[in-house]
DNA sequence: ATGGCACTCATACTAAAGTACTAAAATGTC
DNA sequence: GACATTTTAGTACTTTAGTATGAGTGCCAT
């Protein structure tokens, strides 16, 4: 907050400056009128897209990125939470067994847990829950 | 992309009006250079903001909105694609027949439908694959 | 060093999911 | 009305998924 203040204030006093010096300027006749409604145009329009985009990168950017404070508070586990993922790709036990170099059985304890841990009945389940929670 | 250049180059006529208006009208006399001055430092701060708004709107927003054409070009039939959307929301197909009022038989006939149609092995891929098509 | 925890794996089941095929209504179209 | 789809449903299996339980290993913190 105290930062964009700041940069506004900054922003504001340059462009008073700028427009004094070249009223100045056209005055003293060391500046063509043309050359100074340009360089007003062209700042004010990048100030523009700047000012712009600062506002919209804080209201367009929240629909994703995952809640890693989620995770913890579920008390999944590292391994857990891969597995989670890989259930979310549609992998099978069998396939996420052998991506992660692991047996079948190891698999179905984690996603037994998982299960358990997200409170879903199926891992279909899962993957909406931990859509829904932000997690994947 | 005809109404983009159209767009673009009203806009580049209205300013360069705006431009000579402003230079004759000093001249003349009749305006303070100041106010020349803020009058196209305004316009052209909101046309930065305008072209900037524009294309980030294309870059921004398209990450939800279903695509009714890739649900008809993969041939989903209305029921196909009701069951598909039940089994993105985790349900099982005996929960699927209960919501929809069939028997557990035709949803797993709907499913293995959605499942061919999709190119799909299991549900949980089926989910995976729709949401990259955007169909759900 | 030891108790706790995460990770690994196994066995033995039970329960869902999925496949293959068949077939009768229901619906819409020409 | 005839024809093509869609929707519904069934039987009979095969394959995955999921549960329960026990147990060995490695790591880390007290």
């Amino acid at each position: 907050m105290r930062k964009t203040v700041l940069t506004f204030g900054l922003l504001i006093l340059a462009l008073l400056l700028l427009f004094q010096v070249s009223k100045y300027a056209i005055i003293g006749g060391s500046l063509r009128m043309e050359y100074a409604l340009a360089a007003v145009a062209l700042v004010f329009f990048f100030v523009g897209i700047y000012l712009n985009k600062k506002s919209l990168s804080k209201k367009h950017l929240p629909p994703n990125k995952i809640d890693r404070q989620k995770i913890m508070a579920l008390e999944l586990s590292k391994r857990e939470y891969e597995v989670l993922k890989e259930i979310a790709l549609g992998l099978s036990n069998r396939e996420i067994a052998d991506k992660l170099f692991l047996t079948e059985s190891t698999i179905k304890t984690h996603v037994s847990n998982v299960l358990l841990k997200l409170n879903a009945k199926r891992r279909t389940q899962a993957i909406q829950i931990a859509k829904a929670l932000q997690i994947i």
